[in-house]
DNA sequence: CGGCATCCTTAGGGATACTG
DNA sequence: CAGTATCCCTAAGGATGCCG
């Protein structure tokens, strides 16, 4: 990937790259998320899965909730007490292809080879699931294909 | 995406999400990668174009090199003084879908619709590119579709 | 140009203890 | 169980100034 033109200073103030981290949040909100994904719903098991502390476990949820990635409901089964869940929006879950290709690098490049870490399969027929790159034209793309053009999307 | 098991503990230790986040660094490492994935090469253009001041960007630079996400060399154009410049290597390339992935999200997400952000091109054919989930089989794959399992990869 | 040194402020995050 | 309240430490990051 490389720019066509000679990159003139760079409106920086509208990356939305820039803008999806001052939304999303820090490092931890990546690994709340991730546990969201994962179907995890209740404060404890966050706390227990993301390996983050309380106080950020819950900075973090209440933030996600604030920000619309994630929804709060308080539910109450037959014959239990009333519970909090969490769960992610329309919103929350399009950033999971973020997670994923943060896992994908992580995986290859970042973990010992052969550390467990899990697999996405697809749900239809169990083969695992990877990011790519394509174009509209309906092309794969390899990421030295892809050139970004400043200006208007 | 969901768990099929009821996740059990979960080795947090060696989550790859997290991981990557411990190799590349901090948002400012993001934007860094951004600009290099840019063809931006050069100490003063990361600094004008990251928005990032002189000692992070110069700290980034320098960690990113030492991670091998970035290559420097001191070059010398005939008649020219010598110059330093930063280009990606194969394993900072491989980060990539996942800039663009933020910049997808972003766009949709975090900016106000409208804001000039540029636009990724296929080289082939000029078609916009963007970031899809598909499975080893070749489906294309949705984001509810995808199941995660835990256990060896 | 390509940095590093210094100083300062804010944000991220853990530990612990406590409350509804 | 689902948090909140403190306290404390470290990391992130900007501003400024200096140096090869």
């Amino acid at each position: 990937m490389s720019t066509s033109t000679a990159s003139p200073p760079a409106p920086a103030g509208s990356c939305p790259i820039a803008a999806t981290f001052d939304v999303v949040g820090p490092r931890s909100a990546f690994l709340v998320l991730r546990e969201a994904s994962f179907g995890t719903r209740r404060f404890a098991d966050f706390v227990a899965r993301s390996g983050l502390s309380e106080p950020i476990t819950a900075g973090r949820l209440r933030q996600l909730v604030a920000e619309g990635l994630l929804e709060r409901h308080t539910y109450r089964e037959p014959g239990q007490r009333a519970r909090d869940e969490y769960t992610l929006t329309a919103k929350g879950r399009a950033i999971v292809p973020v997670l994923i290709a943060l896992r994908e690098w992580g995986e290859r490049y970042a973990l010992e080879p052969g550390e467990p870490v899990g697999r996405l399969e697809h749900v239809d027929c169990g083969a695992g699931v990877r990011t790519g790159l394509h174009c509209d034209a309906g092309h794969a793309v390899e990421v030295t294909d892809a050139s970004f053009v400043r200006g208007p999307a």
